[in-house]
DNA sequence: GACAAAAAATACCGAACGGTATTTTTTGTG
DNA sequence: CACAAAAAATACCGTTCGGTATTTTTTGTC
């Protein structure tokens, strides 16, 4: 049938694309078997055939959402010309995050990170290390800027990504709870004149 | 006994503040009426006969971090002598959140959000109010810098609101999950320029 | 298309869940 | 200090929890 894919790895991804958003929107604790078989459609025992605990779901569906993310941020920031337009693509994706299937429910670092702190060190750890990820990432950008001559050289790259991502986080809490952009636009907007006022 | 309080609402008081720190750490559905037992010593007849169920408890904790938090707000801004001096209070405590007991075990607004926005209506409800009397508070300290020629009269109170909230908690989401103050330092650094930068 | 291996469904398990009815103890007032 | 009311402890309930052992079905290869 497939060529490359065994039928137990085509049904382990289709387990965590189709319980992907109820971890998301639930949170780890609030996510029973129960709902996982009946997002899937399948019985309980073909999930523990393939995964070995609920745990092992959640951290590929933490993995999954996390690149769904990061391949999306990633093919916007292909389409730019330059530094400054690059950082300009995260407010402009999280101001969006509506129209955004995979962000409608929640942004899965900031929800994963809130749950796991106290209760689960290895979902910790993946939130962790995908937050390192987005701050290097932020931080490559600048000083990238800064060697094509496009942003002012004595801008602190790791000031301008922490600054990026707790704006982005602070302000999408703001808007999950309140069910209103308002805010969003706001730090979003304030945001772009950060990132437009480091033009050299 | 006791002149005021009866014996139930001693208990009830009693309970909140002996159940606060764990619904704060694990969470609404994290947190089982077993914890509740062992948390206070008493039986589960007791905490039946105080609250109607789970959810009354953790709405009544939520209200009773919240007060905490706002009263220790409100006591730091009244030391102060001007409207630069009062919104500076905000970065202030939360770069040393590990310092304030009902603080280390997170920011009762942040994880509550993110559990609450999509399970539990009456908990997200509590939560944008909170939100909503917290921007409306810092607003109405702006305006009242402004008035008192303390504050530049071009500042937008509300843009500033957003951004002290969204820094903030944006910034202690990640100090928590990476149990490093690194990022939370650069963010409130950052908010404190802001806010200098205001002064008239 | 036979057939062994792999995967999925069924049936089941003990434990923990939230919650209640009943009994015992404690309160506080006349 | 008696005693009724209130509060707390005990004992119990059905349900759901995460997880497993076993049976049935499906794959895919020769």
């Amino acid at each position: 049938m497939n060529e490359t894919l065994s039928k137990a790895e085509r049904t382990r991804q289709f387990i965590i694309e189709k319980t992907a958003p109820i971890f998301n929107e639930k949170g780890y604790a609030g996510t029973s078997i129960n709902d996982l078989i009946q997002a899937t459609g399948l019985t309980k025992g073909s999930i523990y055939g393939n995964f070995e605990n609920k745990d092992e779901v959640a951290l590929a569906v933490f993995d999954y959402n996390h690149t769904k993310v990061n391949d999306y941020i990633k093919e916007k920031l292909m389409a730019t010309e330059n530094s400054i337009e690059r950082l300009l693509v995260y407010p402009a994706i999280y101001r969006n995050y509506l129209k955004i299937p995979f962000l409608r429910a929640g942004c899965p670092i900031l929800n994963t990170a809130t749950e796991a702190d106290d209760t689960h060190p290895l979902l910790k750890e993946k939130v962790t290390n995908a937050l390192s990820f987005w701050k290097v990432s932020v931080e490559n950008q600048v000083k990238r800027g800064i060697n094509r001559g496009e942003i002012k050289p004595d801008t602190d790259p790791t000031e301008i990504a922490v600054i990026l991502i707790s704006l982005i986080e602070g302000a999408f809490m703001q808007a999950k709870v309140t069910d209103s952009l308002t805010e969003l636009k706001i730090a979003m907007n304030f945001l772009e004149k950060i990132i437009v006022s480091l033009k050299d």
